[in-house]
RNA sequence: GCGGCCGUAGCUCAGUUGGUUAGAGCGCCAGAUUGUGAUUCUGGAUGUCGCCGGUUCAAUUCCGGUCGGCCGCCCCA
């Protein structure tokens, strides 16, 4: 069959799907403006450096996984792994944005990862993302999240999926939290797995929620991240908790929670499903308050999330049905004429019209069939000559003559 | 990046223990009196059996490679 076949890791969304798709981004950027978010987008490239940077050099995504390419003028480009790093730069080389804070920005698109594609795993994936930024208080935590609730509750979601937070602390108390179970794990070094050996020097937080099953023996004894906690982080991770639950949203304390961007800091939260196998993060972010400055912009405080829009495709209801067309059937080269205006004019009454480019009455109507229209306006030189037109029913088979000038009227659902 | 499973018509799949014309269902196309769909009936076409190479008198079937999908790990949305 030697088809053409797409690059690996990409798909085509085809008219059904992209049905999904809409369905998906346009929930989620209803609820996103319900809540005042304003809809923003970045370009889909950037410097290398400032995923780089932003992101950590360590961390799995940019360390093996970006698409990383020299452009003609031999500047180093990467196609964005996410969106949260172009979102902060946009907000540093933008300065009015620095006089709008907080600034609460809804976007969506494409991202793009050089992973081994896996269902709801591709190479070309798509997110919607929630920032906020300049907004250090935990209300802006609780309200991000609730942001997410809602989509998801829209979309059908909510109750297959689970909230877990955790709290990462803040730089200090997390430096501290590292440094003891970096001696811990190293106490037990021969018995750990090697996945878990390299995540000790790389990042040996991740080494708490190791799936080997002699690290979960280890992990037993391990010391834990709430015992070191700050004061100050503690409050943050409380108040946090009390805002959810006064939000009626229902969620788990994990404290194996770890993401995997190094710019994280206070909350960390992931909604996750076993509905789609081993690709069980859904909706995950949290907050990176020490990322913008990081980037060399003005110190601003950010939380946000992204979500999997193929994930959330695999996961939702079934969108609401298109509306059905009506279809014009003209018979004759005086009547095809005719038709157009017809039709035009029945459009600009906002109802969806197809008139076929060929064929004859048989044809149109397999055709008006197949796409599910509701009505047939059927038009020969008999009508034309008396300003009428057939109007059939598809549904109930009946057929009627109705006036050309009060068509509109007839088809008002 | 590591380990494993898989790849036959548009779709879902059967099949060839290596041997002339590779099948089914659905879908598609064409007909069943001149301007009427869906239902019914009749007929038709589906295809380099993912691609490349090897073994063999002979491969879609065996072997190798490759590309792609899927599952688990890693990682993440």
């Amino acid at each position: 069959m030697s088809k053409l076949q797409p690059v690996r890791g990409t798909h085509d969304l085809l008219p059904d799907e992209y049905r999904r798709f809409a369905h998906v981004v346009g929930a989620a950027r209803d609820v996103a403006r319900l809540y005042g978010y304003r809809e923003m987008a970045t370009p889909i490239f950037e410097f290398t450096e400032l995923f780089a940077r932003g992101i950590g050099e360590t961390t799995d995504v940019v360390s093996k996984e970006m698409y990383t390419f020299k452009d003609r003028g031999d500047e180093s480009l990467t196609l964005r792994p996410e969106y949260t790093a172009g979102i902060c730069r946009a907000f540093i080389s933008n300065g009015e944005l620095t006089q709008q804070l907080p600034l609460k920005v809804f976007a969506a698109g494409p991202m793009f990862r050089y992973e081994r594609p896996q269902k709801g795993r591709q190479r070309q994936f798509h997110q919607i993302d929630i920032e906020v930024l300049g907004a250090p208080e935990p209300g802006a935590d609780i309200e991000v999240i609730s942001v997410a609730a809602d989509i998801l509750d829209r979309l059908g979601i909510l109750e297959r999926c689970v909230l877990k937070i955790n709290s990462l602390g803040d730089p200090e108390c997390r430096a501290v939290y590292r440094k003891v179970l970096v001696d811990y794990y190293s106490g037990h070094i021969g018995k750990l797995s090697e996945d878990s050996k390299s995540r000790l020097q790389r990042n040996p937080l991740r080494i708490l929620d190791s799936k080997d099953e002699g690290d979960k023996a280890i992990n037993a004894g391990a010391p834990s991240f709430a015992d070191h906690l700050n004061q100050a982080s503690r409050d943050f991770f409380a108040a946090v908790k009390d805002g959810l639950a006064a939000a009626g949203i229902a969620f788990e304390v994990d404290p194996t929670l770890v993401r995997g961007l190094d710019y994280y800091t206070h909350t960390a939260f992931e909604f996750v499903t076993t509905h789609i196998g081993a690709q069980g993060t859904v909706l995950g972010g949290g907050r990176y308050d020490g990322l913008i400055a990081e980037l060399g912009g003005p110190p601003t405080a950010g939380i946000g999330w992204a979500g999997g829009i193929e994930r959330l495709m695999m996961l939702c209801n079934e969108p609401p049905a298109e509306p059905r067309p009506v279809v014009i059937a003209p018979l004759g080269a005086a009547a095809e004429t005719k038709a157009l205006g017809i039709a035009r004019a029945l459009r600009r009454q906002g109802i969806t019209v197809e008139q076929d480019y060929r064929g004859n009455m048989k044809r149109r109507l397999q055709r008006a069939n197949k796409i599910n229209a509701r009505a047939a306006i059927i038009i020969g030189d008999d009508e034309l000559a008396k300003g009428v037109a057939q109007l059939k029913d598809f549904d109930s088979g009946d057929q009627r003559e109705v006036a050309l000038d009060a068509l509109a009227d007839a088809l008002k659902v």
